[in-house]
DNA sequence: AGGACGGCGTTTTTT
DNA sequence: ACGCCGTCCT
């Protein structure tokens, strides 16, 4: 049983050594210290990993034992690396250049490009994205004459990853695997899959392990190499590796046995994705002799939230264990409350948030964190209601934009001729009248000669099977590329991108184009340039594109952060909203269907990684009533709620039911937490799909319409002036369907829907 | 070449 | 219920 342990007395320290060792707890010291063997560090929430981390990595440098080259330091995200290397440097006082510090996946890029020649690979090989592995694949179902409605190119991919998520090559897949897929011939299509990644001299995300594994086990010279480099081993998030990066870190760990990983079973939430919580759990009998040192005093929640999030995760079973303690006081109890509906969810939420802010509580500490993206909608509707700036974590990335996408395939082609997805993927775009029986033919010709497209392109401009138009269009656009090849030998790359966006007639389309987002693709394409100044030559910018570049997230002001749980693994907030905590969709119905137990414990694990982001305040709520898929349920509130022990929680009113409903029998009623909201409370329990027009949401405000009137044609234009009855007078900055951006004169900039304001 | 229509899926996501 | 994607038709 997890029981919060009062704070040990305060043991005086040694006079501090190394600044890096002093700012240490006793157990965080001795993760840093142990140096020699294995050592496992299980990390409770909040009780600096990464201090430790980067401390650890300071303390091997600074006392000698490894040159920063013989130091391999892995972690899953860039941002996690940047971080560690910033926080490094800061506490060495230099760079840390030479070290081997970055994601599992950087780090086996960096050895692949090395050694590609081993794996039948050239060193200038692509990593495709996914948009171009299931272009690929589907090109592969089409000429097996496999039915694409049946047998999805997504379900095959997800097939081949969770085989490359275990170090399977399609040699290696155990028969009887393959026979669900295709009427057995799924293994036949990943080997098909494989062959033509090796022909466009191209690798996916999966291969960068996979490759380095064969590479490895067939070549021990090259695995001794890095066995000899690899002094010291450094992992972060070790309960989210997969069987493939379990078994690299195996073979470059064998010699030094220096392998210090660092996680917390009680965050493994990406099993989904090939992650074996597995590998945590065995780190002891995989590498006998293992130290194992917990981190378990807790700098960042209260001591009713640790409680709450303690209690909880007591009722999964087959843990490492850890007590989570802290010095700070109980603060707040975590608060529950039922709502009706993620109508009035979204309404109770916005309203604590906003009284929160009236006690001078920052936006910028407070997030609502959900289970799925669907609930995002409401809260979103809500916040451009009542004008709270927020802002959507995760959403689409930079480079997977579609004119990003086309420029940097424009690139990719220039840098590597073989790249038949990224000549396939502009060949006609902007459009030159090379249509799809041009681009057949070339098929045909690639696949009897054997050659990337490209080299087929010149065979069949050479030859006379093609004429006409599409002809002298194909002819027109080799030379082209030619003429930028031999130009990206010359001139700087930036420089080169300016000139093909250009020439190609890219830049060109997206002028001629009036939709809306058109001008907002160019200055894309204008930022992509100026991305690609602060890199060396085309080849550090397309690896960086492909492996390094995440969300720069743009500096954001005083907001409300809105995100999916799995993607707030690893922040922090002082006030946290975790909203939907119903049965069925948390813990997620799939996720029990699809894997039992074992499902419900990782919503479980997910639950608590909620709990423990928050630093003072936690909301969590249930609404009785969903609409899932169109169609209204009703819902049970979360068994995780009745797991939360009752003295870390305050029930509170919800507003349009009863205080109470939904509460568990024991249940004390509601108790003083703070200002409630500012809504008001909802006369009667309201059927959603019944009721009329609702009544006002505040005086002052009207009631939002969302039609052609506030939107569209009759909407409103960048520029023009317009009144807010919250936020006054502004001008709008952007408009996006029916959210218009405006910068308001005394509120600064915000997000509102069209609805609420009027013309100046 | 572009629009209309029908069918399907709808948890989580990094690299 | 809804949106997205792919196909087919004009």
């Amino acid at each position: 049983m997890i029981a919060l342990m009062s704070a040990p007395a305060i043991l005086p320290r040694p006079p501090a050594e190394s600044p890096y060792l002093a700012a240490l707890n006793e157990a965080q010291r001795r993760a840093v210290e142990t140096l020699e063997g294995p050592q496992l560090v299980l990390a409770g929430a909040g009780t600096g990993k990464t201090r430790v981390l980067t401390a650890r990595l300071a303390h091997i440098l600074a006392t000698g034992r490894a040159l920063p080259s013989e130091v391999l330091a892995v972690t899953f995200t860039n941002k996690a690396a940047r971080e560690m290397r910033e926080r490094l440097e800061a506490m060495i006082g230099r760079s840390a250049d030479g070290l081997w510090l970055g994601t599992f996946h950087a780090m086996a890029a960096r050895i692949l490009r090395r050694h590609a020649e081993a794996v039948r690979l050239k060193s200038s090989f692509t990593i495709l994205d996914p948009d171009d592995q299931i272009r690929l694949l589907k090109q592969i179902l089409a000429a097996e004459n496999i039915d694409e409605r049946r047998w999805p190119a997504r379900a095959m991919l997800a097939l081949i990853e969770r085989w490359k998520d275990r170090g399977l090559d399609p040699e290696r897949v155990p028969a009887g695997e393959a026979a669900g897929f295709a009427d057995g011939r799924a293994l036949a299509l990943y080997r098909q899959y494989q062959e033509r990644l090796l022909t466009v001299n191209a690798v996916d995300f999966g291969d960068l392990l996979l490759h380095n594994l064969s590479l490895f086990t067939g070549n021990p010279d090259i695995l001794a190499e890095y066995q000899r480099r690899f002094r010291y081993l450094l992992v972060d998030e070790y309960q989210d590796t997969n069987v493939a990066q379990y078994l690299w870190l195996r073979l470059l760990a064998q010699r030094h046995k220096n392998l210090c990983v660092v996680g917390d079973d009680d965050q493994s939430i990406y099993s989904w994705r090939g992650a074996e919580i597995s590998n945590i759990l065995r780190f002891e009998s995989d590498f006998p002799g293992a130290a194992i040192t917990r981190l378990e005093e807790n700098y960042r929640s209260t001591s009713h939230i640790l409680g709450a999030a303690a209690g909880m995760i007591a009722h999964n079973r087959g843990r490492l264990g850890k007590s989570l303690w802290t010095h700070a006081a109980d603060g707040d109890k975590v608060v529950v409350c039922g709502l009706w509906d993620a109508e009035e969810e979204a309404r109770w939420v916005g309203g604590m948030i906003e009284a929160l802010e009236r006690e001078n509580h920052k936006l910028s500490g407070i997030a609502v964190l959900v289970r799925a993206g669907f609930q995002m909608r409401e809260f979103e509707e809500r916040f451009l209601a009542i004008a709270l700036p927020y802002r959507v974590l995760g959403g689409p990335r930079f480079y997977e934009r579609q004119e990003i996408r086309d420029a940097l395939a424009y690139l990719r082609l220039i840098h590597q001729p073989a790249d038949d997805l990224a000549f396939e993927r502009i060949l006609n775009t902007p459009r030159r009248g090379i249509g799809s029986a041009s681009l057949q033919q070339l098929h045909a010709l690639a696949r009897a000669e054997r050659l990337p497209l490209v080299a087929a392109a010149r065979l069949l401009i050479a030859g006379d099977r093609l004429r006409g138009p599409a002809r002298s269009a194909l002819a027109g656009f080799i030379a082209m590329l030619d003429r930028w090849r031999s130009l990206a030998e010359s001139i700087p790359h930036t420089e080169l991108a300016q000139i093909v966006l250009d020439e190609s007639g890219y830049t060109a389309m997206w002028q001629a184009e009036r939709s809306a987002d058109a001008p907002g693709r160019l200055e894309n394409l204008r930022e992509l340039i100026v991305a690609m100044a602060e890199f060396e030559n085309l080849a550090g910018f397309l690896e960086h594109v492909s492996l390094v570049m995440d969300n720069a997230g743009a500096a954001d002001g005083e907001v409300v952060t809105l995100m999916t749980l799995h993607s707030a693994k690893g922040l922090e907030f002082d006030t946290v909203f975790l909203p939907g905590w119903e049965e069925g969709l948390f813990p997620n119905q799939r996720a029990m269907d699809e894997n039992g137990l074992k499902g419900l414990e990782e919503e479980r694990r997910l639950a608590y990684v909620g709990l423990t982001r928050a630093r003072r305040r936690v909301y969590i709520s249930f609404a009785a009533n969903r609409r899932i898929h169109g169609q209204w349920q009703s819902a049970m509130r979360s068994r995780f709620i009745d797991e939360l022990p009752e003295e870390h929680v305050a029930h509170a009113a919800g507003l349009g039911l009863p205080a109470g409903m939904g509460e568990s029998p024991s249940g004390e009623g509601e108790e003083a937490f703070g200002a409630a909201p500012a809504a008001p409370v909802w006369p009667a329990l309201r059927r959603p799909w019944a009721g009329p027009a609702q009544p006002p949401l505040r005086e002052g405000i009207p009631p939002p319409r969302r039609s052609e009137e506030a939107s569209g044609k009759g909407g409103f234009a960048v520029g023009e002036r317009v009144f807010h009855r919250k936020l006054g007078y502004g001008v709008v900055t952007a408009v996006e369907s029916d959210t218009l951006s405006i910068r308001f004169d005394e509120a600064g900039d915000r997000k509102v829907i069209g609805a609420f304001v009027e013309r100046a």
